[in-house]
DNA sequence: TTAGGGTTAG
């Protein structure tokens, strides 16, 4: 039973339900006060409300409003606890629920537990999260939906996907919302195949999506590729009227782009009613990845002219793009313009692509000099960045050094001294070759596995080296043999093993034979199971090597087959014996 | 008079 309030009280908390700025707040505050209306609980809790939670709101103010309650309610607490869960510090908000829990009479809610566990999300408190978990479960909370989903989010963002699946599965009731956390935390933790599984399982249970959902699933397409069940998504988004969402339509460009096909990113982009940076930077890196510097430069300007302010993710794009086009001048235009114009600070990633530039163009001191004016971003990568491009341009003075502070910075791979033994080898040094050879012996580095996936309808085949785990394995064998064949027949000539690049695929065996690298066995695959006009679309998670780069020339050629392949770092069209990177990459 | 959601880079 309420209590009844008196009509001045009832015309207060009107005026509060009304109020929108938090000057106005502070005189009826003042007016509260003087009438001594303030331990007025439904006043107080209103008063309260409206400060933490607010957007002209001000916590400062909520947490002193908060002190001068003699007994605070449930009510009062979550209103405290939500406004520091979304703030700039959500500490705050966990360390008001152990107030509330150790020396409070009220007791925490499922509110409470939606907005501590938002806390726990925000600052990635792994601990607090079980614990909270703990204590949905003990107060019998545990089948509530909300709860549950803030559950999910919170475990993913700790990284305890497990968990995350574990307490979704375990869902008696589950709504959309709760089917969207699910797909975006496996998306946003790398498990892509996972996610697009989800898919098939919404079907599969007669759940409908949104928008929400079409985003999540068209992410995890562009990271592994996955056209074919992009553009199916595509005309879902259509069908249902998705596309005039701005999301959905970033969400589209990305996945043509990072698909290989970027006449559809841009005719999503052009269908656009709405654009924002991500619209654009999703062309920009498009363009880039795919090496076409003077086409993301085209879109900055006209992203400018548009009026949308670029960030660092779009001076990225227009770097990438540079670097791999060996557009030199304008790259360094570029770099110098993010800070001076747009006041944007050079990350490790610009700082990359600056190394990679000068570095192809033979500009090795350079490129040594742009690391060392750096010495906050004293990262491996940016070494072995310069130790690759020593490689191409035979240094061994600078690739030494750039091994030297690998092995400082504990960061050395098989790869880096595969790349350094190289280096040695195109001088004709042998006692160097012998040097890397015996500390790779030694030290047992080992390489990064490697994997190439290739989309088939709506199924995804992958493959690492001599694989033998796929039910056609026998048949891919015995089609990559005939390939052999026809290839060699034009001219090929097999390399034993590639000691090129940097991150390249050596595949995890050094001792190998490149033959059955993972993208000559999805190549072999695409080759026997798809109809000859067929584009085949591979997505490799490291660089290509140089013998992979030499045979799908060849086999496009032989075989009239477009073949695009995205590596780490960029992609290749192969047409007619040529590859779109013109062998500079 | 209170809740849970999305994209680029990595």
């Amino acid at each position: 039973m309420g209590v009844e309030l008196s009509p001045k009280a009832n015309a207060i908390i009107t005026v509060l339900q009304g109020c929108n700025s938090f000057k106005r707040l502070q005189k009826i505050h003042a007016h509260v006060i003087v009438n001594g209306l303030q331990h007025i609980p439904a006043i107080a809790n209103q008063l309260l409300h409206f400060c933490a939670v607010s957007v002209s709101g001000c916590l400062l103010y909520a947490q002193l409003l908060f002190q001068h309650l003699h007994n605070p309610q449930t009510q009062a607490w979550n209103s405290l606890i939500r406004g520091f869960a979304l703030s700039t510090s959500p500490l705050q908000a966990i360390l008001y629920y152990n107030h509330m829990i150790f020396s409070s009479t009220s007791h925490p809610d499922t509110f409470t537990f939606s907005f501590t566990l938002k806390a726990c999300e925000r600052l990635k408190a792994q601990n607090k999260c079980q614990e909270l978990h703990g204590s949905v479960i003990q107060r019998g909370y545990e089948s509530d939906v909300v709860v549950r989903t803030n559950l999910i989010r919170s475990y993913a963002a700790n990284g305890l996907i497990e968990s995350a699946t574990m307490v979704f599965d375990e869902m008696t009731e589950r709504d959309l919302v709760s089917w969207n956390a699910m797909i975006s935390c496996y998306s946003q933790a790398g498990l892509h195949h996972e996610a697009l599984d989800m898919y098939t399982y919404m079907r599969n249970e007669g759940v409908e999506f949104d928008g929400f959902t079409l985003v999540g699933l068209l992410s995890s397409c562009a990271h592994v590729g996955a056209l074919n069940i992009g553009i199916h998504l595509h005309q879902i988004a259509c069908h249902k009227e998705f596309t005039r969402n701005v999301y959905v339509g970033n969400a589209l460009i990305d996945m043509y782009a990072k698909c290989g096909n970027l006449e559809d990113a841009l005719c999503v982009f052009n269908g656009m009613h709405k654009r924002d940076v991500f619209t654009w930077n999703s062309m920009i890196v498009g363009y880039g990845v795919h090496g076409l510097g003077d086409e993301a430069i085209n879109f900055f300007k006209k992203m400018l002219v548009a009026g949308v302010q670029p960030n660092s993710i779009t001076f990225l794009g227009l770097l990438c793009g540079c670097s791999h086009q060996g557009l030199l001048k304008m790259g360094v235009e570029y770099f110098n313009m993010m800070s001076s114009m747009f006041n944007i600070k050079h990350g490790i990633k610009h700082i990359g692509c600056m190394v990679d530039m000068y570095g192809r163009a033979g500009k090795l001191e350079k490129a040594l000099e742009i690391i060392r004016s750096y010495p906050s971003e004293n990262d491996p990568v940016l070494w072995r960045t310069l130790l690759g491009s020593c490689k191409i341009h035979r240094n061994v003075k600078i690739g030494e050094i750039a091994m030297q502070n690998l092995v400082q910075l504990e960061a050395s791979s098989a790869g880096d001294f595969i790349l350094l033994a190289t280096t040695y080898a195109s001088t004709k040094n042998a006692q160097g070759v012998a040097k890397m050879r015996k500390l790779i012996k030694s030290r047992g580095i080992k390489t990064i596995p490697g994997w190439s996936w290739i989309e088939v309808g709506d199924q995804i085949h992958r493959f690492i080296v001599e694989d033998k785990s796929h039910p056609d394995s026998r048949m891919i064998y015995q089609k990559l043999e005939e390939v052999m064949r026809r290839v060699i027949l034009a001219g090929y000539i097999e390399e034993n093993f590639d000691m090129s690049m940097p991150g390249s695929s050596t595949e995890g065996c050094l001792e190998a034979s490149s033959r059955y690298h993972s993208e000559k066995l999805a190549i072999a695959f695409g080759l026997a199971i798809t109809s000859e006009e067929t584009v085949l679309r591979i997505v490799k998670n490291l660089r290509v090597c140089r013998d992979c780069h030499v045979f799908t020339k060849f086999v496009s050629k032989a075989f009239s087959r477009d073949i695009i392949v995205r590596d780490r770092v960029r992609f290749h069209h192969f047409k007619d014996g040529l590859c779109s990177c013109k062998d500079y990459w």
